[in-house]
This record gives C-alpha cells, structure tokens and sequence, in this order.
DNA sequence: ATTATTTTGTGATTTGCGTCACATTGTTTA
DNA sequence: TAAACAATGTGACGCAAATCACAAAATAAT
C-alpha cells in the first residue's frame, strides 16, 4: 500500500521538516500494514531492511536473554521503531511485537538514510532521539538490578498509567507471564504482588483492568522496597 | 590548550571524514586536559555543555541507581563520552571517571553540532554509534539481570581480555567493589567468585594482575550458569 | 617508621524470590 | 456445550546471594 506521507494524520514531530522530495521518497517507498495483538512486525535473529514506524497502537521491545526473553518496554505510537537494529546491525539484534492491534509504516533503509542525509534538523532529530532512548535505558537496566519485585512492578504500573494511557484506569495488555518478563521476575511473583497491591488498597484489579487507587503508595513502593 | 586536531594521532575513524573548515573549528574549539585516576570526567546531575573525546586511557560510565552506584561499563580510547547524556539531556544522567590516567578533548556542543552537520558521513557514523551502543545495551541488561554472578564475573574478566587489554594477562583498573557495581553484586561475592575461580585453575590472581588460564571454561560459565 | 585508611578474605546468618506442584478460573475450538 | 487449553491464584520448599561481622593485607598519610 502507497500513500501520500505528507498528509499522514500520524506524522512525528521530527518529520515536520522534511523538505517535499523526502516526503515524495516516503511516499513512494513505505509500505502500511495492519497488525494484530500477538503478531511479530520485528523479528530478532532476521535480516533487517527497514526502518519501522508505528502509526497506531502499542508494540513490545523484546529480546531473547540468556535464560528467557525480556521486554525491554512497550511503547506506543506514533514512533520510529527498530532505529538501533536496523543501523546498528545488518541482523535484528531484538524483536518488535505488536500488544493491540497496530498500524505500522515499513520503510527501506536506504530511503531513510537518504532523507537523513537531505535533512539536517530530522537528522538531529533522529540523534537527540535515540541519545534519550540510551539514558533511559540506562536509568531503566539501573532500576530493574536493584529494585526488588514490589518497586519494579509499581514503576511498571505507573508507567502504563502516566506515560502510555495516561489515566488511572487502564487494561493492561499484557499478560502476567509477560509482565513477569518486564520487571524480571516470575509470572508467580507478579500475581502475588498484585494480589497484595489490591489487597492493600493500592490498586483495584478486574479481570485485566486496573484502577489505581492509590498512586502516592505506588510511588512510595516505587522509591523504597 | 589548543592544537591542530587534524594531525592528533588520536582521531576517531570516524572524524577521518571531516572536512577542511571542520576541523580548523574542531581545533579552534576544544580543550585538552589530563586526569588522573579516579578523576570525574563527567559528572552526573551538573550541566553538560560539552561533548568529551577520551584521546588515551580508560574510563568508567557510571550512574546513581535507587539504592547504589552502577557502572555501565568500562571503555578506553580512543572513544567519544557523553554523547546521549549530552545531546539527550541538559543535565548529565550520568557520569564518566578515570580509571586510568587518560588524556581527554573537551569540545562544545555548539561546534559538535555545526560538524555533524557539515559532515554527512560523520554525522552517519555518529548515528551508527549510538545505535550499536543502544543493542548493546540491551543486551548487557538482559544478561546482567539474568545471569547470576558466576556468569557475571566471567563475562566481566572475558570483556577485559578480549575487548580492553586485548591479553590473557592484565591489571585490573577497578577495585572489587568497582567491580561488584559493574557485575551487579556484593563486594564480598565479587571477592569469593575470584578466589574461586583460582582454586579452579580458572584464572591466576597476583594482586591486582590476573591471568587468564582457562578461558574455555571461562566461556562456559559465561553461558551457562 | 608508625599510624590511619582503604582494600580484601571468609565465616555465619538471614531472606527474597524462584521453582515446583497443584487448584481454579477464563477462553478457545471443535 | 463439552472438552481442551491458556492464564491465574496460592501454598510449601530450597537456594543463591545479600548482609553482618570480623580478621588480615595492602596503601596512604603523617
């Protein structure tokens, strides 16, 4: 599927200043698929040849560890996914899996470097971008090592809460077995401690909907043990 | 102090592609300043206004966790420092120390930024770093959280052989509660491992100096427990 | 040289949490 | 509407490794 880029609803700020034949390379050169919850848009392991943009939905950055898989985070659109594995090795060094049904943009590498090349302030852009993806990754690796079970999975909910559905109430679309793999614990753990937040009244749980009650005990737990 | 950065032995592969006036501004614009070990670099939480080029000698990217130190991991020149935490943030989010005594360029992040973009090729190669960093990031969280401190210590001894020493004998430049911050462990586990490893003919410990006897069985431990 | 301080070695004890082993519920699929 | 499977809740048990508590070296400071 071809469309117009520069009309796209779902644009990055950082593609703001593409100069017009960029936006007619992206045109020509991106292909739009449509994802479901469980499908794999990047595959660790495989050849990679594009540059991903997610359009709509939420995505998982997972990759294969010594003994399991880890999810490095769930991200949402709009964003570039598969910047690092795709200039930082001709092979996928982790795997991109959509967590709701998701709308993603491939685009070649070689157009991508070219529009980089083209355009300085989305060049930069790009730069600034993965520079902040490094500090958080140190800040979240930093976190994950030596917070214990019941901080990690406070940060986990707060994150989901502030920084992807930005309300209280949300439906987490992760299984615990895969939250379990986020905050590096076992899926065990991850049901006693949501029992135990519940119970404490810190956090309401239906089914996969969650309402926290109380989100200055979350952050408590989130600083201290 | 200035000099011409054209001729500096110490390039980076990367700065082999800048351009005439680029490099009169590089030379024009940059401070060279010696540390000593145990020396602070850059400092995490203080304003960062330049980017830092490690001419010769051995630095530590470390930062503040919630409950202790953590370092990253140990580079030696000639590498470029700070970039994420300079152009991903105003305020450092972490720091670098001298390990070694090491010889470092000071440049401001103003002329930084005009070079990369006057040079493609750089600025490119630039973004080829910082995403290879990013992999490797990742990776060295899954490992650290996954792998328990056996596994740990020897991927730490095999990094120093392999990747900064480039022999089977060499002086570590961290002290075993440095070592316990980049391995994720106590002091005293840091301690116990090492003597271990010696009793097991691993490794040979003579003070400071350690030799590398048995790396095929260091790189099973590394994999396996 | 002698004291002070920082590093290292090694036991004993405690504990967070992973693993195992099920029961229970919820969700497909036939 | 079963039957099959996947996702959850909970207890019991074991163990890796943190913590505590020193002694012994090794370095630095006076």
């Amino acid at each position: 599927m071809e469309s117009n880029c520069k009309e796209c609803p779902f644009n990055s700020k950082a593609a703001a200043t593409l100069c017009e034949t960029s936006f007619e390379q992206l045109s020509a050169n991106h292909l739009v698929l449509k994802f479901k919850r469980g499908d794999s848009i990047i595959k660790q392991g495989m050849y990679s040849t594009n540059v991903v943009f997610l359009r709509t939905g939420l995505a998982k950055i997972h990759l294969a560890g010594p003994y399991h898989e880890q999810i490095v985070r769930v991200v949402k659109a709009p964003t570039y996914l598969g910047l690092p594995t795709t200039f930082g090795d001709k092979i996928n060094q982790y795997s991109v899996t959509a967590v709701s049904d998701a709308e993603v943009c491939f685009i070649d590498v070689q157009v991508f470097q070219n529009i980089l090349n083209e355009n300085r302030e989305f060049s930069n852009d790009i730069i600034i971008e993965l520079c902040q993806n490094e500090l958080e990754s140190f800040h979240r690796c930093a976190n994950r090592t030596q917070k214990q079970i019941r901080g990690n999975m406070a940060d986990a909910l707060l994150e989901f809460s502030d920084k992807i559905f930005m309300s209280d109430t949300f439906t987490i679309p992760l299984s615990q077995a895969e939250l379990a793999n986020l905050v590096d614990t076992s899926r065990e753990s991850v049901s006693r401690v949501l029992t135990e937040f519940d119970k404490d009244g810190i956090i309401e749980i239906k089914g996969k909907q969650i309402e926290i009650v109380n989100k200055k005990s979350l952050k408590l737990i989130s600083q201290n043990g």
